[in-house]
DNA sequence: GCGATCAGTGTAAGCGCTTACATTTGATTC
DNA sequence: GAATCAAATGTAAGCGCTTACACTGATCGC
């Protein structure tokens, strides 16, 4: 409150190098319209006061602010980490800033980082998934702020997004898997409610059990969060159960990862006594023992593109394309062949 | 640019609720002094309106923004995720919102983003460890913006910081290496130039070799950026030189990973054949086979108590108190006892 | 040599909010 | 019922910036 007020502001800049504030803010922003002579008194002005602008009356005056939001789930694993990174250096690359937050997988708490973004002067704004309140689009709707969702392929839905089909990819994992043999499948799967990935993911399993003439009713599901402990658990809870799986899927490669580590405290071997597969290839699957069977998701190429796509729209040069990416299995040592 | 220009403002919603725009601020900001059928009048206009207060305009017109910055090196590997993650937790109980960017451990960017947050209006900023221009910290000083220094702990700077002493924790690690019969050791450091953090590891091991009358002269190190697949790369190099050491020290449990991936990829057994240690306990080091032998950073805590300490500063009830943790050994499976 | 043209610069009007200060309201007191 | 005073509300001055528009003095064509 009492703070110092020696923060230089663009008058101090103008009365030092003699010149108008206009030209001070035209040496900062386009600076081709102001000749050499007076742009190096300026500038040296700036450099002297250690000047910023302040970020706030700018985009007060201009009404852009440069400034692209991202709200994610969690940054407490590594699945958005790495496409969140691309998504950045990609903007970064543009001019554009990533402002990141996180839900905590928490609806209300998203509805809430969405509306600060906002009023922090974000220009555009990268969702993940389609599950949320449709007021929050109607919201972004009448503010006119492009948002772009990620993660997630829905082709009908009037929200541009970028992804690969969650149910899809699971259900060519979940083929590949029954036929190698395995007839007693259990699920780890994310929480359904309120997100649209693990949903699609569960469900991808179900069509393929359907597809294969197996009962989907009776297949072990534990519905849990996307963390490595709780992946334990819920194996533990998976291999206390009498209909003993041969083969356990998890909804992400982190609930895998859980799973194995309480496999091998189980001492049970994965994959001889029991396979495991996961979702994403993150790098986490590569250097568990054995190797993670899992789908690969292209996350730094979304994130790439997503930026690309968002900043066309924020730029008013694209109304908001779809973009569906593919997706591919990695067969690892995780899963065994029982045929 | 055309934006659409139909999103309401204080004015619109005083005029829709017959008062004064002071009163609508008054609302918002301090409703206890306004009586109840008036805030009912206002808020019912506010919901019908889908009233969101501008920020830049708040910050601009009130000089505090609830806000903390945070950059950290990199938000692609986990190693900062937990502790920030609590960091925010607790900043929100607070009612503060973080602002998190990344850096590539590249310290022309930091300084970017520091001017980048402070001009956004940050109230406080976390960094992590010390190395950086000390004109950074003039300038922040200027702007009377408090500063906290995470991850790393230094009494005699006068930074405040609060974190663990990286070079007796990782010297307590290789004293416990030494004491197993390791006497042919081996590093893969993270880049030690403009990392504190990296250097005191470095350091830590040095100085328990001095101490076991080891040379440390001769003993390999290999700087590498801090990624699984640079750990990988790293060990290989290791592996191909004639002194092959008994353990491999690494800075971080990333680099680590790594170095157990391409042990395992070389058909080389951990422990039996050569010893893995790592350093910060993330979770990945429980799920690696073997787990891996690490000092334990106490991140959440960490995370936690900057934030308490980091608001007292913002609201200058505190000028700033360093504080030190204690980080512990974990000796798990990837390290063997030669004696 | 004179007006047209134009690059370079200055002037000043906001942008949407908070808050010090002024004013009104209404309860309380005698 | 008038005087008093606190509570509730209104008025208006900025906060630091951008930018439309106005101005100035060269440069140019004829």
């Amino acid at each position: 409150m009492a703070r110092a007020r020696n923060v230089p502001t663009l008058d101090d800049v103008a009365r030092k190098a003699g010149v108008s504030t206009a030209t001070v803010s035209r040496c900062l922003n386009s600076p081709e319209q102001v000749i050499e002579r007076t742009r190096n008194k300026v500038m040296s002005a700036v450099e002297q006061l250690g000047y910023t602008p302040n970020f706030g009356a700018r985009v007060m005056a201009a009404k852009r602010t440069f400034t692209i939001g991202a709200i994610i789930p969690t940054m407490e694993n590594a699945i958005f980490a790495r496409g969140l990174q691309a998504f950045q250096e990609e903007l970064h690359t543009r001019g554009y800033t990533l402002l990141v937050s996180s839900t905590a997988y928490r609806p209300e708490i998203e509805a809430e980082q969405v509306r600060s973004l906002v009023a922090r002067g974000a220009d555009g704004l990268l969702l993940i998934g389609y599950a949320r309140d449709p007021e929050l689009y109607a919201y972004l709707h009448q503010r006119s702020i492009p948002a772009l969702i990620a993660w997630a392929f829905a082709p009908n839905s009037d929200q541009a997004c970028i992804g690969f089909d969650n149910r899809a990819s699971m259900r060519a994992l979940a083929n590949t898997v029954i036929s190698m043999g395995h007839q007693k499948v259990a699920v780890i799967s994310g929480i359904v409610e309120g997100n649209d990935r693990a949903d699609g993911r569960l469900q991808g399993i179900k069509d393929a059990l359907v597809e294969n003439g197996l009962d989907p009713s009776s297949m072990p599901v534990i519905e849990t969060s996307y963390e490595i402990e709780s992946g334990a658990k819920a194996f533990d809870q998976l291999m206390q159960s009498p209909a003993s799986p041969s083969v356990v899927m998890c909804g992400n490669d982190v609930l895998a990862a859980g799973a194995m580590r309480r496999a091998r405290e189980l001492n049970l071997s994965v994959p001889d006594d029991i396979s495991i597969t996961g979702f994403d290839d993150i790098e986490l699957a590569r250097i568990l023992t054995p190797a993670l069977t899992t789908v690969h998701v292209p996350h730094r190429e979304m994130g790439r593109r997503a930026a690309a796509e968002l900043v066309r729209m924020v730029e008013q040069k694209s109304v908001g394309v779809s973009e569906q990416l593919e997706s591919s299995l990695k067969l690892r040592g995780s899963l065994k062949s029982l045929n």
